[in-house]
RNA sequence: GGGCCGUUAGCUCAGUCGGCAGAGCGCCGGACUUUUAAUCCGGGUGUCGCGGGUUCGAUCCCCGCACGGCCCA
């Protein structure tokens, strides 16, 4: 069947056609350039005053896609786009001869090989001056519009590599941000004498967060498997056997909503430190995060919305409980779980779906606390019982070391000075199970047997770390949605395209 | 899960208080040998997201669904 768009893809067809019928092959397997578009101008601009002019710049090769086509009868100008940059191309029927009808079968979006002379127009840009033209690939559908660009939302995340080309200037740049921030972040544990390793994906317990699990399944070994959530407890097993400073940047996968900061699967980074508690931690934090803010943005400042927000350390640092008395007027000592529960309620939390007390305070600090906290903050010493992996805090009965950082009211890294006592781990996690049968809570942290058995050999004193690096990327970029920062954000499959139902009219 | 908004040409968007569907860019044809969103002349290329309903008549009104966005939980 026929539809509109059709005709466009049928022009694009017989172009392809008519240049075939010259003897081109419009996909060949290679094309050699002498450089890319911005060496090209960088190199002519240098050399340009030599006379007799440089042969450097004499007989060049470039290629690029077509993004414009300014076109006057026996002459035309091109803008050829790759990586680096743009290049204009000077087509003119003196030079090319017959190979000038070949710009009647180019569209925009076509890759094209110029071979010819690096020259200044009379409008002074840098231009080469094409002896002979090479389609290099024959687009065979339109791209969007060069002016307004590729707006819709739905198809720039579907369809990334139209947004790239569409919108390459404001796109290109957040991603070769993001690379940089997890170079920088490497570089920075590389230099403090981390490792880096590789745990597993598939695990058959998923352990180490509060998050429901993907469920998968081995065939061969027939039995349930889990993608990651964390990996929180291999990492600790390699402290255990004695690397005492290790980190993975890696995928997890949390099935749950997605929104403005969460996508199903996301990077994190995790890193655990022998002998380091949460202070050193909250320290490396500082240290790390405002060194990449200045490696990739040449400022600890950034601007993000209404907001400029500044990583230089010191972070400021809020005690939970006294943030939560102050900000909602809850102190934790002075509510049981029944009453903390009714008054979550007054305060407007919804609490029809029963809840256990860690829940019911992190919903307190995701409501009250957390959009308050704009310019980098550490938030210390956590209820016990959101935390089962993490020590006790001397002096201070129901607490642990733990903190969470905040900014642009977004919790972006999550510490601990790590339980290693297996019995209490032990009782923690029984806890937890305690948690889960009482209120079904589906996101609670398991327990891992291989895991206590292993902190029962002995771990030392840790300092553990967790920071989504998605998060991290979209303030180090100034990014409202973290699908900006994700190159392929998850989204619904079409129920056209889903292999399992087909379109066919038949019933 | 709930609420609100969006879905019209390849792209960006108007529009019809219910009566043959519009613009710019792109595209097609023509002119043009240094352009810069080139210019000039001619051409509108469409299942108005999908399925029902109301109506003489629906892109528009009503119901449902899909996808997306924002807000809330």
């Amino acid at each position: 069947m026929a539809d509109r768009e059709d005709t466009l893809l049928e022009n694009r067809a017989a172009k392809l056609e008519r240049i075939r019928a010259k003897g081109l092959d419009p996909y060949p397997a290679r094309f050699r350039r002498s450089f890319d578009a911005a060496t090209a101008t960088s190199l002519f601009e240098e050399l340009e005053q030599n006379d007799p002019p440089d042969e450097k710049l004499q007989n060049v090769s470039l290629a690029g896609r077509i993004t414009s086509m300014r076109t006057m009868g026996k002459a035309a100008f091109l803008d050829l786009q790759d990586s680096s940059g743009v290049i204009q191309a000077l087509l003119r029927k003196n030079n090319l001869e017959d190979g000038f009808d070949l710009l009647k079968d180019l569209d925009i979006g076509d890759h094209l090989g110029v071979r010819g002379n690096l020259i200044r127009t009379r409008t002074g840009q840098v231009t080469i001056e094409a002896m002979e033209l090479t389609v290099t690939a024959k687009g065979m559908r339109p791209l969007p519009e060069k002016w307004h660009g590729l707006k819709d939302v739905e198809t720039r995340y579907r369809q990334r590599h139209l947004d790239l080309i569409a919108n390459k200037d404001e796109v290109m740049p957040v991603f070769v941000l993001r690379t940089k921030v997890i170079r920088g972040i490497r570089r920075f544990l590389d230099d403090r004498g981390f490792l880096e390793v590789d745990t597993p994906i598939l695990v058959p317990v998923a352990a180490g967060a509060h998050a429901k699990p993907f469920v998968t399944h081995h065939n061969a070994l027939d039995q349930q498997l889990y993608l990651r959530i964390a990996t929180e407890l291999y990492l600790k097993r390699l402290i255990i056997g004695g690397f005492d400073k290790v980190y993975e940047i890696g995928r997890v996968f949390r099935n749950e909503g997605i929104d403005q900061d969460h996508n199903p699967e996301f990077t994190l980074l995790e890193s655990y430190e022998a002998y380091a508690d949460y202070n050193d931690v909250m320290e490396m934090v500082e240290q790390m995060v405002s060194t990449v803010a200045t490696e990739v943005n040449g400022s600890t400042k950034v601007s993000i919305g209404d907001n400029v927000i500044d990583f230089a350390p010191p972070w400021q640092r809020l005690s939970l409980r006294e943030e939560l008395e102050k900000r909602s007027g809850v102190d934790l000592e002075s509510y049981d779980d029944k009453a903390l529960r009714h008054k979550a309620g007054e305060l407007g939390i919804d609490t029809k779906v029963l809840e256990s007390r860690g829940r019911l305070i992190d919903k307190l600090l995701s409501t009250f606390v957390e959009p308050h906290l704009i310019q980098p903050t550490f938030v210390l010493d956590y209820p016990e019982e959101m935390s089962p992996l993490a020590k006790a805090k001397p002096g201070a009965p129901g607490y642990v070391e733990r903190f969470e950082a905040f900014a642009s009211g977004m919790e972006i890294a999550n510490s601990y000075s790590e339980l290693n006592d297996p019995k209490v781990q032990r009782e923690r996690f029984e806890a937890q199970e305690q948690i889960q049968r009482l209120y079904q809570d589906e996101e609670v942290d398991r327990q891992d047997e291989d895991f206590l058995t292993a902190m029962e050999y002995g771990m030392p004193p840790t300092g553990g770390l967790g920071i989504g690096i998605d998060r991290l990327v979209m303030l180090l970029a100034g990014q409202q949605s973290i699908r900006d920062v994700l190159l392929f954000p998850q989204m619904r499959t079409l129920s056209s395209e889903r292999p399992d139902t087909g379109d066919e009219e038949s019933e």
